[in-house]
RNA sequence: GGAGAGAUGGCCGAGUGGUCGAAGGCGCUCCCCUGCUAAGGGAGUAUAGGCCUUAUAAGCUUAUCGAGGGUUCGAAUCCCUCUCUCUCCGCCA
């Protein structure tokens, strides 16, 4: 959510910035809107004010007991009606637009930091293809589909079975591979970048995807859990039976940045720095047809999550520090990619700026995005109300970050295509072995 | 799932219809006194808004005592619904 403060005064710029993530801004209906409210607002907390000092006098009166008193609370009373009558209706008229500028403010992303290039070309702005380059791969190049079920490591038709299309199951090797990788990520980030390992609910409730900006706007991305309460009661007692949401979540960013939910943290225990690794579940609504094949776009996947909630003025340093965190994994996996920033179309809804990690896939001669890391600044933390005392005493809100680091099932599929030999087999990258117990190379299933 | 008890400021805890945003204590901050292994005295110490102001401070003011609704001239206090926490029983990894 944005300033309305930094709206109201700077309307024209912001709706240009706006305009550059291609969100039309509607400045005229914000104006009208923010002016009611100012009006009735200071209305309802006039008419407020003469209730409450009325109130008092009548206390005061019949406190003190004397029949003159009485009768001037009695009439005091009276007038009470009609002023009553006026607040109710003034409160409702201010309900309603409070509403409205809650849901016009909410639907706007974030606004896009002067460093993010304009317009929908992304830039690359290094790479490490070490390997790549190295050792080029002199065969014929399997995907790691192929790879994988040739080696009977990897199979989506049982998935298929058990669960529906956009589901893996992955056997031996290849399922101690992917759990390898995950702990080689978190013992990266805890032992080596000084991140806290933490351990979260995979369901959260909505006001935690309201914080991180999936909710509202993007409902049909997340798989609900509709949860009827006293369901076998069946009516008995029709208020008591009340509907209780949970949502999967769709990654690990949301539990985490809503640890700072409503919370007021001091200036010493920032940076905060919090890492998990955890299931993340996508609907893929409106992906029909894309990536169909394979482990690249599924309902499950599991994913290294790492957020810092820091001071404001030392956000985009440890978005640098964050993305740095990041290709350090891929470095050690002596995998070749490249890092991009987002252009300003294709952002996230609540980043100011964002730079994906795009590793490298020869079976498909590209780069896939296998990392995507992005300081939200304020935005996130104006939802959830997440802030810090600062050096003043004063509360301030926090800026928030969040990357992958990094999404296991696309690092398996990197691992799966850049180390595959000629003979179908798959090496294993030196700095898993240890995880590996003794394993080296992932060989044809007996 | 059954039975009961609760939810108040950073923490503990008082407050059952009026001047209560809320006693007291602890903690914390600042000041004073004292000057050795400590103690004493004073002041301050929730959040988000609005008005005023060039702005800050001050001042005035609104909302918030788990959440929402209701009763009332007036609600932390009474009523209803929900959420959460704790205790006991049952069940369970």
């Amino acid at each position: 959510m944005l300033d309305t403060n930094l709206l109201r005064t700077t309307l024209d710029d912001t709706a240009k910035k706006l305009d550059a993530r291609g969100f039309s801004l509607e400045k005229k209906y914000f104006v009208k809107l923010i002016n009611e409210r100012g009006l009735i607002r200071t209305e309802t907390q006039n008419l407020e004010e003469t209730r409450n000092k009325i109130s008092r006098k009548i206390g005061q009166l019949s406190m003190a007991g004397d029949e003159s008193g009485q009768e001037e609370a009695k009439s005091l009373k009276s007038k009470m009606k009609g002023l009553h009558k006026e607040l109710s209706e003034i409160k409702a008229r201010l309900d309603i637009i409070e509403h409205e500028l809650q849901v016009f403010l909410e639907q706007i992303p974030n606004l896009p930091h002067s460093t993010v290039p304009t317009g929908n070309e992304n830039k690359e702005v290094r790479n490490w293809e070490i390997k790549k380059i190295a050792t080029p791969l002199n065969f014929a190049i399997k995907d790691h589909v192929s790879i994988g079920e040739d080696l009977g490591l990897l199979d989506f038709s049982t998935a298929t079975k058990i669960s529906g299309a956009r589901f893996s199951l992955m056997v031996d090797g290849l399922a101690r591979l992917h759990r390898a990788l995950g702990q080689f990520m978190l013992d990266t980030h805890t032992q080596e970048h000084g991140y806290t390992e933490t351990y979260v609910p995979y369901l959260v409730n909505a006001d935690s995807l309201y914080g991180t900006g999936q909710l509202p706007k993007f409902e049909e991305d997340l798989f609900k859990i509709d949860q009827k309460k006293n369901d076998s009661v069946e009516n008995k007692n029709e208020k008591g039976s009340q509907e209780e949401n949970f949502y999967l979540i769709p990654t690990a960013e949301v539990p985490l940045i809503n640890t700072a939910r409503n919370e007021i943290f001091s200036l010493d225990s920032l940076p905060v720095k919090l890492t998990a690794l955890t299931p993340c579940f996508r609907s893929e609504a409106g992906s029909y047809g894309k990536d169909t094949r394979g482990l690249i776009r599924q309902h499950q996947f599991e994913k290294v999550e790492l957020v810092q909630l820091v001071h404001p003025e030392k956000s985009y340093d440890a978005l640098e520090q964050l993305i740095g965190h990041a290709e350090k994994i891929l470095q050690k996996l002596e995998l070749p990619y490249r890092v991009v920033l987002l252009s300003s179309k294709d952002m996230g809804f609540a980043a100011a700026k964002t730079y994906d990690i795009e590793v490298w896939l020869p079976a498909q001669n590209t780069y896939r995005e296998i990392s995507s890391c992005s300081n939200c600044e304020a935005f996130q933390a104006r939802r959830m109300k997440a802030r810090f005392r600062n050096e003043s005493g004063k509360t301030e809100l926090l800026h928030t970050l969040n990357g992958s680091g990094l999404a296991v099932g696309r690092c398996l599929v990197a691992i799966l295509e850049n180390y595959q030999n000629s003979d179908g087999s798959v090496s294993i990258p030196k700095v898993l072995h240890p995880y590996m117990g003794g394993i080296t190379q992932l060989s044809a299933k007996k």
